[in-house]
DNA sequence: AAAATATGTAATGTATAATTTACATAAGTA
DNA sequence: TACTTATGTAAATTATACATTACATATTTT
């Protein structure tokens, strides 16, 4: 199931690369750009530190609501 | 590092078993068990599944403040 | 034009989330 | 007493999150 985020967004406002937001939160700028990109599927550690360095919350950045889940027969 | 969450107190304010919330969004009884334990690191989708089940969102069942984080070295 | 920066992506490898099977205990119930 | 229900946990396996290396393109900067 693909997973639609706002870390592109929250990460432009707050004048991050994508590899300074991976290194601040301990991954690599690949792994970043496939979780903005919404390929990979985060462990909710590695969300949260997301949320503290774009000074977010969890569901600011990664909430969707029910009805919107995509599943892969609708991709 | 532990992942404390709010799943045991609001599964059981949703009257409902481990199996129960376990088989609702299709994981096992034990892995229900050890994510309530705080021994596992769900991914996100997960997180998702298990807030829409007990009707809350994210941040009130998976939220941490950046200070209370418990790292492996304070185990 | 050349060099540096930012991002995308593919292939292979490693760490760990999650499964499966199984056994254990406590508490309620027939 | 036996039987069922709810939960904990351990060992072995499978699936997948994430790392590593590498190469690509577009844009900016010198």
């Amino acid at each position: 199931m693909k997973n639609h985020n706002k870390v592109k967004i929250f990460r432009i406002e707050s004048e991050l690369t994508q590899k300074e937001l991976a290194s601040n939160v301990g991954v690599t700028r690949q792994t970043m750009s496939l979780i903005e990109k919404g390929e990979y599927n985060p462990t909710i550690n590695l969300c949260l530190k997301i949320c503290y360095q774009l000074n977010k919350t969890l569901d600011e950045i990664f909430w969707i609501d029910e009805g919107e889940i995509q599943h892969e027969t609708s991709k």
